[in-house]
DNA sequence: AGAAATTATACCTTAACGGGTATAATCATA
DNA sequence: TATGATTATACCCGTTAAGGTATAATTTCT
């Protein structure tokens, strides 16, 4: 599995949003959704579960090895 | 998938480590794995990451309505 | 190519996480 | 039950994430 922030990357275009208009629905703001689409790795996980409720998914425990 | 603190708990219980055992072999505070544990949603990714690689584990997007 | 839109990077402020410590509560075992 | 070990809760402090804003870089069109 692809990290989180290529798979909310990934799936924001595929819905045809921009990353400003995701962070508007997601109610996050836009710094977090670039960072997070960055490969940021200290952000918060409330916010990245923020993210990913757009999708239905949320963090969870996955096989490190996974590529 | 339960959610990643309980996760944490369970299998740091079967690997016998008390928290701050834990904590230590992590290169974690205490605190954190307490609040992580207790199911702390603001918690930073790259500490959750930290505690859960200690199980050849990462935090991955799954399904959010998966018990 | 150029223009518009989108995304990336940088600076600043506020709020809060993480760590440490102390104390209380809970659990385990004799 | 009592005693010790483990875990939970609360406080203080330093560091930093998040958000806003501004600017630069990149992409996406025509």
């Amino acid at each position: 599995m692809k990290n989180i922030g290529t798979f909310i990357k990934e799936n924001r275009k595929a819905a045809g949003l921009t990353q400003e208009e995701f962070a508007m629905r997601a109610g996050l703001g836009l710094r977090f959704v670039r960072d997070l689409e960055q490969g940021k790795e200290t952000v918060r996980m409330d916010k990245v579960n923020q993210a990913l409720a757009m999708f239905g998914m949320k963090a969870v425990p996955g096989k490190a090895d996974d590529e």
